[in-house]
DNA sequence: CGTACGATAACGTGGCGTAAGCGTTT
DNA sequence: AAAACGCTTACGCCACGTTATCGTAC
Protein backbone atom coordinates (compact mmCIF):
# COMPACT_ATOMS: atom_id res chain seq x y z
CA UNK A 1 0.00 0.00 0.00
CA UNK A 2 2.98 2.35 0.12
CA UNK A 3 2.95 3.93 -3.37
CA UNK A 4 -1.16 4.29 -3.02
CA UNK A 5 -2.25 8.19 -4.58
CA UNK A 6 -2.37 10.28 -1.99
CA UNK A 7 -5.21 11.75 -2.84
CA UNK A 8 -7.83 9.10 -2.90
CA UNK A 9 -9.55 7.71 -0.49
CA UNK A 10 -10.91 4.29 -0.22
CA UNK A 11 -14.40 3.40 1.42
CA UNK A 12 -12.46 2.30 5.08
CA UNK A 13 -10.86 5.74 5.06
CA UNK A 14 -14.19 7.75 4.22
CA UNK A 15 -15.65 6.02 6.65
CA UNK A 16 -13.77 6.57 9.83
CA UNK A 17 -12.34 10.61 8.10
CA UNK A 18 -15.97 11.53 8.12
CA UNK A 19 -17.72 9.38 10.63
CA UNK A 20 -20.16 8.17 8.70
CA UNK A 21 -21.64 4.45 8.40
CA UNK A 22 -20.84 2.25 5.51
CA UNK A 23 -24.46 2.05 4.69
CA UNK A 24 -24.83 5.64 4.18
CA UNK A 25 -21.86 6.00 1.58
CA UNK A 26 -23.59 2.98 -0.29
CA UNK A 27 -26.72 5.11 -0.19
CA UNK A 28 -25.41 8.41 -1.34
CA UNK A 29 -24.37 6.62 -4.04
CA UNK A 30 -27.21 4.60 -4.59
CA UNK A 31 -29.22 8.51 -4.81
CA UNK A 32 -26.51 10.05 -6.99
CA UNK A 33 -25.00 11.98 -5.05
CA UNK A 34 -21.27 10.47 -4.92
CA UNK A 35 -19.64 8.68 -7.70
CA UNK A 36 -16.47 7.19 -6.42
CA UNK A 37 -14.35 5.40 -8.57
CA UNK A 38 -14.78 1.68 -9.34
CA UNK A 39 -11.51 -0.42 -9.94
CA UNK A 40 -13.05 -3.76 -10.45
CA UNK A 41 -14.96 -3.92 -6.84
CA UNK A 42 -13.37 -1.29 -5.24
CA UNK A 43 -14.72 2.41 -4.13
CA UNK A 44 -12.31 5.40 -4.67
CA UNK A 45 -13.32 8.47 -3.18
CA UNK A 46 -11.02 11.23 -4.59
CA UNK A 47 -10.75 14.86 -3.93
CA UNK A 48 -13.70 16.43 -5.25
CA UNK A 49 -16.29 13.09 -4.09
CA UNK A 50 -14.40 13.95 -0.50
CA UNK A 51 -15.87 17.63 -1.01
CA UNK A 52 -19.20 16.31 -2.36
CA UNK A 53 -19.41 14.82 1.35
CA UNK A 54 -18.71 17.41 3.22
CA UNK A 55 -21.52 19.70 1.14
CA UNK A 56 -23.69 16.74 2.01
CA UNK A 57 -23.05 16.23 5.44
CA UNK A 58 -22.93 20.19 6.14
CA UNK A 59 -26.35 20.84 4.35
CA UNK A 60 -27.87 17.92 6.48
CA UNK A 61 -27.14 19.85 9.44
CA UNK A 62 -29.07 22.82 7.53
CA UNK A 63 -32.09 20.57 7.63
CA UNK A 64 -31.91 20.30 3.69
CA UNK A 65 -33.62 17.26 2.18
CA UNK A 66 -31.23 14.74 0.18
CA UNK A 67 -33.11 15.22 -3.42
CA UNK A 68 -32.26 19.47 -2.42
CA UNK A 69 -28.47 18.30 -1.77
CA UNK A 70 -28.18 16.53 -4.82
CA UNK A 71 -29.40 19.60 -7.05
CA UNK A 72 -27.62 21.71 -4.88
CA UNK A 73 -24.49 19.73 -6.12
CA UNK A 74 -25.51 19.56 -9.36
CA UNK A 75 -25.59 23.56 -9.93
CA UNK A 76 -22.47 24.09 -7.76
CA UNK A 77 -20.75 22.11 -10.59
CA UNK A 78 -21.87 23.91 -13.31
CA UNK A 79 -20.15 26.99 -12.36
CA UNK A 80 -22.13 28.71 -9.48
CA UNK A 81 -23.38 31.51 -11.67
CA UNK A 82 -24.96 35.25 -9.82
CA UNK A 83 -28.43 33.35 -10.18
CA UNK A 84 -27.83 30.03 -8.57
CA UNK A 85 -25.74 32.29 -5.66
CA UNK A 86 -29.11 34.67 -5.08
CA UNK A 87 -31.22 31.01 -5.60
CA UNK A 88 -29.24 29.18 -2.87
CA UNK A 89 -29.68 32.44 -0.77
CA UNK A 90 -32.96 32.65 -1.15
CA UNK A 91 -32.70 28.55 0.37
CA UNK A 92 -30.60 29.77 3.16
CA UNK A 93 -33.08 32.24 4.71
CA UNK A 94 -35.81 29.53 4.45
CA UNK A 95 -33.75 27.14 6.04
CA UNK A 96 -33.13 29.47 8.40
CA UNK A 97 -36.73 30.21 9.02
CA UNK A 98 -37.29 26.33 9.75
CA UNK A 99 -34.54 25.96 11.82
CA UNK A 100 -35.60 29.35 13.98
CA UNK A 101 -38.93 27.69 14.29
CA UNK A 102 -37.42 24.38 15.18
CA UNK A 103 -35.67 25.89 18.20
CA UNK A 104 -39.34 27.79 19.23
CA UNK A 105 -41.07 24.67 18.81
CA UNK A 106 -38.77 23.09 21.63
CA UNK A 107 -38.46 25.83 23.78
CA UNK A 108 -42.33 26.00 24.16
CA UNK A 109 -42.23 21.79 24.68
CA UNK A 110 -39.21 22.24 27.37
CA UNK A 111 -41.70 24.94 29.01
CA UNK A 112 -44.84 22.49 28.90
CA UNK A 113 -42.80 19.67 30.15
CA UNK A 114 -41.26 21.01 33.06
CA UNK A 115 -44.98 22.48 34.08
CA UNK A 116 -45.82 18.61 33.62
CA UNK A 117 -42.91 17.67 35.72
CA UNK A 118 -43.55 20.11 38.55
CA UNK A 119 -47.21 19.07 39.04
CA UNK A 120 -45.85 15.22 38.90
CA UNK A 121 -43.83 16.29 41.55
CA UNK A 122 -45.86 18.15 43.79
CA UNK A 123 -48.16 14.84 43.69
CA UNK A 124 -45.59 12.75 45.23
CA UNK A 125 -45.08 15.50 48.20
CA UNK A 126 -41.74 16.50 46.51
CA UNK A 127 -42.29 19.90 45.94
CA UNK B 1 -78.99 14.10 16.24
CA UNK B 2 -80.58 16.51 18.80
CA UNK B 3 -80.38 13.70 21.31
CA UNK B 4 -76.68 12.72 20.92
CA UNK B 5 -74.56 12.13 23.88
CA UNK B 6 -72.74 15.32 25.11
CA UNK B 7 -69.81 13.29 26.23
CA UNK B 8 -68.68 11.32 23.09
CA UNK B 9 -66.89 13.18 19.98
CA UNK B 10 -67.50 11.47 16.46
CA UNK B 11 -64.49 11.04 13.97
CA UNK B 12 -64.80 14.35 12.45
CA UNK B 13 -65.11 16.27 15.81
CA UNK B 14 -62.37 14.98 16.82
CA UNK B 15 -60.13 15.54 13.45
CA UNK B 16 -61.74 19.59 13.91
CA UNK B 17 -61.00 19.74 17.75
CA UNK B 18 -58.00 18.11 17.95
CA UNK B 19 -56.66 19.09 14.46
CA UNK B 20 -55.67 16.28 13.36
CA UNK B 21 -55.61 14.44 10.44
CA UNK B 22 -58.63 10.93 9.61
CA UNK B 23 -55.45 8.95 8.95
CA UNK B 24 -53.45 10.28 12.46
CA UNK B 25 -57.04 9.19 14.12
CA UNK B 26 -56.84 5.88 12.56
CA UNK B 27 -53.13 5.15 12.90
CA UNK B 28 -53.42 5.58 16.72
CA UNK B 29 -55.79 3.14 17.07
CA UNK B 30 -54.13 0.71 14.82
CA UNK B 31 -50.87 1.06 17.33
CA UNK B 32 -53.19 0.63 19.91
CA UNK B 33 -53.07 4.64 21.38
CA UNK B 34 -56.75 4.90 20.85
CA UNK B 35 -59.69 2.69 21.17
CA UNK B 36 -62.88 4.59 20.63
CA UNK B 37 -66.33 2.37 21.32
CA UNK B 38 -67.84 1.17 17.53
CA UNK B 39 -71.57 1.14 17.01
CA UNK B 40 -71.17 -0.67 13.93
CA UNK B 41 -68.85 1.03 11.59
CA UNK B 42 -68.91 4.42 13.24
CA UNK B 43 -66.22 5.62 16.06
CA UNK B 44 -67.22 7.68 19.08
CA UNK B 45 -64.85 8.95 21.38
CA UNK B 46 -65.54 9.44 24.95
CA UNK B 47 -63.82 11.65 27.28
CA UNK B 48 -61.19 9.19 28.09
CA UNK B 49 -60.77 8.82 24.50
CA UNK B 50 -60.04 12.28 23.91
CA UNK B 51 -57.80 12.95 27.14
CA UNK B 52 -55.28 9.87 25.82
CA UNK B 53 -55.08 11.64 22.51
CA UNK B 54 -54.70 15.39 24.74
CA UNK B 55 -51.51 13.34 26.26
CA UNK B 56 -50.23 12.03 23.26
CA UNK B 57 -50.22 15.05 20.88
CA UNK B 58 -48.63 16.87 24.19
CA UNK B 59 -46.24 13.71 24.21
CA UNK B 60 -45.14 13.63 20.61
CA UNK B 61 -44.11 18.09 21.29
CA UNK B 62 -41.80 16.57 23.94
CA UNK B 63 -39.73 14.39 21.50
CA UNK B 64 -42.00 10.92 22.67
CA UNK B 65 -42.32 8.11 20.31
CA UNK B 66 -45.65 6.70 20.47
CA UNK B 67 -44.86 3.49 21.53
CA UNK B 68 -43.02 4.95 24.51
CA UNK B 69 -46.85 6.99 24.70
CA UNK B 70 -48.58 3.83 25.06
CA UNK B 71 -47.14 2.41 27.51
CA UNK B 72 -46.93 5.69 29.56
CA UNK B 73 -51.22 5.62 28.92
CA UNK B 74 -51.19 2.45 30.24
CA UNK B 75 -49.20 3.10 33.32
CA UNK B 76 -51.40 6.03 33.24
CA UNK B 77 -54.44 3.76 33.42
CA UNK B 78 -53.42 1.71 36.14
CA UNK B 79 -53.44 4.21 39.12
CA UNK B 80 -50.27 6.45 39.24
CA UNK B 81 -48.07 5.05 42.06
CA UNK B 82 -45.30 7.32 42.96
CA UNK B 83 -42.86 4.60 41.64
CA UNK B 84 -44.34 5.60 38.18
CA UNK B 85 -44.05 9.24 38.63
CA UNK B 86 -40.60 8.77 39.77
CA UNK B 87 -39.88 6.79 36.37
CA UNK B 88 -41.80 9.85 34.35
CA UNK B 89 -40.09 12.58 36.13
CA UNK B 90 -36.37 10.48 34.86
CA UNK B 91 -38.22 10.34 31.48
CA UNK B 92 -39.20 13.79 31.57
CA UNK B 93 -35.21 14.87 32.19
CA UNK B 94 -33.91 12.70 29.60
CA UNK B 95 -36.32 14.80 26.86
CA UNK B 96 -35.57 17.77 28.24
CA UNK B 97 -31.96 17.18 27.50
CA UNK B 98 -32.92 16.01 24.05
CA UNK B 99 -34.43 18.78 23.06
CA UNK B 100 -31.99 20.91 24.86
CA UNK B 101 -29.21 19.19 22.80
CA UNK B 102 -31.67 19.68 20.09
CA UNK B 103 -32.15 23.29 20.10
CA UNK B 104 -28.00 23.60 20.60
CA UNK B 105 -27.73 21.42 17.16
CA UNK B 106 -29.76 24.32 14.87
CA UNK B 107 -28.35 27.03 16.73
CA UNK B 108 -25.22 25.96 15.72
CA UNK B 109 -26.57 24.60 12.21
CA UNK B 110 -27.93 28.67 11.99
CA UNK B 111 -24.71 29.96 12.54
CA UNK B 112 -23.00 27.91 9.64
CA UNK B 113 -25.73 28.67 7.38
CA UNK B 114 -24.74 32.13 7.82
CA UNK B 115 -21.50 32.52 7.32
CA UNK B 116 -21.68 30.40 4.21
CA UNK B 117 -24.39 32.67 2.95
CA UNK B 118 -21.86 35.97 3.93
CA UNK B 119 -19.53 33.94 1.52
CA UNK B 120 -22.29 33.71 -1.21
CA UNK B 121 -23.03 37.08 -0.43
CA UNK B 122 -19.04 38.25 -0.83
CA UNK B 123 -19.04 36.07 -3.83
CA UNK B 124 -21.55 38.30 -6.19
CA UNK B 125 -20.06 41.23 -4.64
CA UNK B 126 -23.51 42.19 -2.52
CA UNK B 127 -21.70 42.44 0.42
C1' DC C 1 -6.62 -21.22 7.80
C1' DG C 2 -9.25 -17.75 9.63
C1' DT C 3 -10.81 -13.24 9.63
C1' DA C 4 -11.40 -8.80 8.21
C1' DC C 5 -13.22 -6.21 4.42
C1' DG C 6 -16.40 -5.52 1.02
C1' DA C 7 -20.21 -6.73 -2.14
C1' DT C 8 -25.43 -7.05 -3.29
C1' DA C 9 -30.19 -7.89 -2.02
C1' DA C 10 -33.88 -7.04 0.50
C1' DC C 11 -36.70 -6.29 4.53
C1' DG C 12 -37.48 -3.09 8.81
C1' DT C 13 -38.22 1.58 11.05
C1' DG C 14 -41.48 5.65 12.35
C1' DG C 15 -45.46 8.34 11.55
C1' DC C 16 -48.12 9.05 8.98
C1' DG C 17 -49.68 10.78 3.39
C1' DT C 18 -52.15 9.37 -0.26
C1' DA C 19 -54.82 7.12 -3.28
C1' DA C 20 -58.08 3.21 -4.71
C1' DG C 21 -62.37 1.41 -4.42
C1' DC C 22 -66.25 0.28 -1.79
C1' DG C 23 -70.67 1.03 1.05
C1' DT C 24 -73.93 4.12 3.51
C1' DT C 25 -76.37 8.15 4.59
C1' DT C 26 -78.57 12.54 3.51
C1' DA D 1 -79.13 10.89 -8.15
C1' DA D 2 -75.33 13.14 -6.32
C1' DA D 3 -72.50 14.57 -2.64
C1' DA D 4 -70.55 13.82 1.75
C1' DC D 5 -68.79 10.83 4.98
C1' DG D 6 -66.64 6.80 6.38
C1' DC D 7 -64.59 2.26 5.80
C1' DT D 8 -60.53 -1.06 4.70
C1' DT D 9 -56.43 -2.15 2.05
C1' DA D 10 -52.19 -1.11 0.69
C1' DC D 11 -48.34 1.26 -1.42
C1' DG D 12 -45.27 5.63 -0.85
C1' DC D 13 -42.02 8.57 1.70
C1' DC D 14 -37.19 9.55 3.85
C1' DA D 15 -32.72 8.30 5.34
C1' DC D 16 -30.82 5.15 6.43
C1' DG D 17 -30.33 0.37 10.04
C1' DT D 18 -30.05 -4.25 9.89
C1' DT D 19 -29.69 -8.77 8.69
C1' DA D 20 -28.43 -12.51 5.34
C1' DT D 21 -25.36 -14.42 2.29
C1' DC D 22 -21.70 -14.34 -0.60
C1' DG D 23 -16.88 -13.53 -2.48
C1' DT D 24 -12.12 -12.05 -1.89
C1' DA D 25 -7.71 -10.46 0.06
C1' DC D 26 -4.33 -10.72 3.64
Amino acid sequence: MAGTDTEALTFKQMVRDFDVTPRTLRYYEYVEILRPERTGRERYYDRRQQARLKLTLRGRRFGMRLEDIRLWLEMHDESGSEAQMRAWLDLAAELEARLTQEIEERQQAIAELRETAQVARRTIGDA
